[in-house]
DNA sequence: ATTAGCACTCTCCTGTTGAGAGTGCTAATT
DNA sequence: AATTAGCACTCTCAACAGGAGAGTGCTAAT
């Protein structure tokens, strides 16, 4: 009921659809894949394939376009993920020029998804990792005006952030190296995520509230935790204008509109790096099941510190997306974060 | 040959053309804003301001529209800056939901130019200060894994900078307070343009290459003051798409590349800021020379720090913008700026 | 100086028509 | 039994023509 045959002929209307995004009829077939048979016969191939739920007709008359179902299946058993000249260009390039940028994680991305969109002619995105997983080392407390301190918080992991937190007694740096110094021994060792549920359970304490010094210091301490934990960075947009997808207003206003609401975008991100599977995943437009993502395809992949994954990069672009090349680039760039953030 | 009745005209015209995209008609004047006048003389009227020209038509037996001369003109002479109802309620929102945010003037910046993209409907912009002319106050350093040292800069401004160095020689605690407290007593006081030229100057030195500890400290110095200067922040993408001159897939290409091209638009809010105004300014169309920006106009002031304009913040969208609403809104939020940056 | 009247121009919408591409079905062929 | 040739049918798309509508410029009258 699904023979070899079929396949072939499944998979090649969907490269062909996605080198160019007409609907392909069955001569098209014949002639340009050279497969032995009529175009008579190729119609009830595809037939069935439209029966299957794989292909559908935008019109009667018109040839037939892949279903989200029929990419489903290509990328699960029709493509093969070898790498192309193409990818190995954007290998070096990637490596060459940004392996030196590994201090600033932030910096890292945003280029990384620069490159990852020129590449792809997709929008890049990647979600800065999550620090609430971190392991706290130290915190220093700097004097900064008066009721300014500014907090230096050191993980394990290398992350360094700094805030500036105000506060509503002035204090010298005398006492805010003491702060500090309980702040690192109450502390150590700790992630990120279990401290900020520590100090709200020890916040109502009695002894919490009749020591100053314990008392300031935890409220520093939360400000400093409170802060916007996953930074996204999107880019690409002028790439995905150039493609024929969206030659229509109301398709760049929809992706336009998608990408603004960075919040849903982190969530789904989010969603890839929890599910800590080693591969490349793929998501097919309305797999998706999040509204204003319906003709989108995302293609991600975590990166890791340790084992550990603790963000995501990808790219989004239409359903009709050249699925193999994209995989193998999200591989790729994945691994490179991975490897830099290591520190090799 | 330029009475008050052309004025009139002129600014109807304007006025009308700014709240709908058509080619406005003499009988459409006549009618909507009620002059004595017959569409006749109406006609003749705008025969004579094309002719100085104000106006231009699209194409023969179509209404006329303004050219860029034409706004200036209305910009210069005719629009009244008299606050709206609009604009309080702008006014209101902005200084009640971001007077709280003062710690990080990159944040206050980004949020700001949300607001303000939401409330005009047109591209938010604002350029972060530029750190160059801020005053060095003290650098603190802080041991990071070996190799990497944590720097934290503070200005007198209130500015504080972090950022990691690398070094290629591992150095104690100690190390580092001490050259953090020659860095100090040498530079306290300096804005941080005039210690980068110091550096470079000093660098071939004798005395510099010969103490290692000096040598150091100017290495970590330099490194620090590397950093890019001006961030910029850019807004309201979907908001621009729902414009009607923004109908047109061309056009929307036309202004996704000008934003793409950071560079360009920091330059040009550069400007801004150098010609140290202290107006609201507008540069309308082609009055720009900027390719690529030909159909759009900028509204744009500068922020202050005491007296000294730092950066800078702004509108960009059609020439065919709500000027007189425009203006007062950027005039709002360049003051308000100003307000929050001094610490009220 | 102003205006009524009119011919003219240009856009935009609508309907028509014909070409082209592709399908599904049936009957013939292998 | 699978494949294919042939054909009628459907649908889109581009080109074209006509007509309504809006606006102008000019001239002659007020």
């Amino acid at each position: 009921m699904f023979d070899e045959r079929d396949r072939e002929v499944l998979c090649a209307i969907v490269q062909s659809y996605i080198n160019n995004p007409d609907p392909v009829g069955s001569r098209f077939i014949t002639r340009k894949y050279a497969f032995s048979l009529s175009s008579a016969s190729i119609r009830n191939i595809m037939s069935d394939l439209e029966e299957m739920g794989f292909l559908r007709q935008p019109h009667t008359s018109a040839g037939r376009v892949p279903t989200d179902k029929g990419y489903r299946f290509y990328v699960d058993y029709l493509c093969s993920h070898e790498q192309q000249y193409d990818n190995r260009a954007f290998f070096n390039e990637i490596t060459r020029e940004l392996e030196s940028i590994k201090n600033d994680i932030d910096v890292l991305l945003s280029e990384t998804t620069k490159r990852l969109s020129n590449f792809s002619h997709y929008l890049g995105v990647a979600l800065s990792p999550k620090s609430g997983s971190a392991t706290f080392n130290r915190i220093t407390l700097l004097k900064h005006r008066r009721n300014h301190v500014v907090t230096v918080l050191f993980t394990d992991e290398g992350l360094v952030r700094n805030k500036v937190v105000d506060v509503d007694f002035d204090l010298t740096q005398r006492d805010l190296n003491r702060i500090a110094s309980y702040l690192n021994s109450e502390f150590y060792g700790y992630n990120l995520n279990d401290i900020r549920t520590k100090i709200v359970r020890e916040m109502s304490e009695e002894k919490i509230l009749c020591d100053t010094l314990i008392s300031r210091a935890i409220r520093i301490c939360r400000e400093v935790l409170s802060s916007p934990s996953g930074n996204i960075f999107i880019s690409g947009f002028s790439e995905v204008l150039g493609l024929p997808d969206f030659s229509d207003v109301e398709k760049i206003k929809e992706i336009s509109r998608a990408m603004e609401d960075k919040h849903l975008i982190i969530k789904l991100l989010d969603k890839f790096s929890e599910s800590a599977k080693d591969e490349v995943q793929v998501i097919i437009g309305s797999e998706n099941s999040l509204a204003g993502m319906k003709g989108f395809s995302i293609v991600a992949a975590t990166y890791k510190e340790g084992s550990r994954p603790v963000g995501s990069v990808g790219v989004i672009g239409p359903t009709r997306m050249d699925y193999s090349k994209t995989i193998a680039m999200v591989d790729i760039v994945s691994k490179f974060i991975t490897k830099v953030i290591e520190g090799k």
